[in-house]
DNA sequence: ATACTTGCAAATCGTTTGCAATACC
DNA sequence: GGTATTGCAAACGATTTGCAAGTAT
């Protein structure tokens, strides 16, 4: 089942990203996009896909694991989720959508878009453009 | 219009809570709850509040600054709001409520509660009880 | 060939900690 | 007096940066 050409597909998506093709992208990209595995959504730290990389046997420093997320974030491939001070989450699941956060171990969650509604939001104030709406439910196991 | 007995709603609100009302923590509550101005919501950061205390010829050092703040909150007396990773922001208002945060210069809002309703919740996942609903608009200048 | 990327190590930022000195009850 | 609190400076963890060496087009 091992895919001979297996980036192809990879590689197009960061060039429609303008982003180019380099080895340690593509690895990233491939650990983060590649749902070889069951799920479609991923929340990781920068630190937490660095050993991801080096399990895999991919050779990455940890500045380029930082530069990369951020530079997936900036081309709208990650989504970057802050519900922690001092940890970024990044989120392949770019989708209008919102988070359980689990404060006792730091796990994210997603919660299908459906599931929250809003049923009354406020207009932006006087002088700005609301960019996004986010819903964190913190929740703690019992 | 200077009170001569100033502090003793202040020392009573942290004997209360169950804190010492030492000179330290008296001034850092004079600053953050004394609404002689006009607002009575306050987001601060541990630097902010920090050079409001130098400039109020407050000695108090910076871990102070960050003990305090942490001890308010776990008394109840400040919320700790999470939008932007690397920095802590602390609320004078905890009642429920959410927050306009502007992400060019790092603003906190609030949005009265009323403005923002919940249509339809997810329930908690299995094994985990909702302990708070946060709900964050950021926006940009225009 | 050239501009973009990477890795490394050092630097930075916000925050926390250990511990001796000090203040509260 | 005994315990809680403070300040300092060092330690910390996550993230960023400068720059020389390597790589994609």
């Amino acid at each position: 089942m091992t895919d001979v050409r297996p980036y192809t597909a990879l590689i197009e998506r960061l060039k429609l990203a303008g982003l180019r093709p380099t080895r340690q992208r593509l690895a990233l990209a491939k650990l983060l996009f590649d749902t070889a595995d069951d799920q479609t959504d991923r929340h990781v730290t920068a630190e937490q896909l660095h050993s991801e990389a080096m399990e895999a046997e991919v050779r990455v420093s940890l500045a380029t694991v930082y530069n990369t997320l951020h530079q997936f974030t900036d081309a709208g491939l990650l989504r970057e989720v802050v519900v922690d001070s001092g940890r970024s989450y990044f989120d392949t699941n770019i989708d209008d959508h919102h988070h359980f956060y689990f404060e006792d171990n730091g796990r994210l969650q997603d919660i299908p878009g459906a599931a929250v509604r809003l049923a009354e939001l406020p207009e932006a104030p006087a002088g700005a453009a609301i960019k996004r709406v986010e819903v964190i439910i913190r929740v703690r196991e019992d």
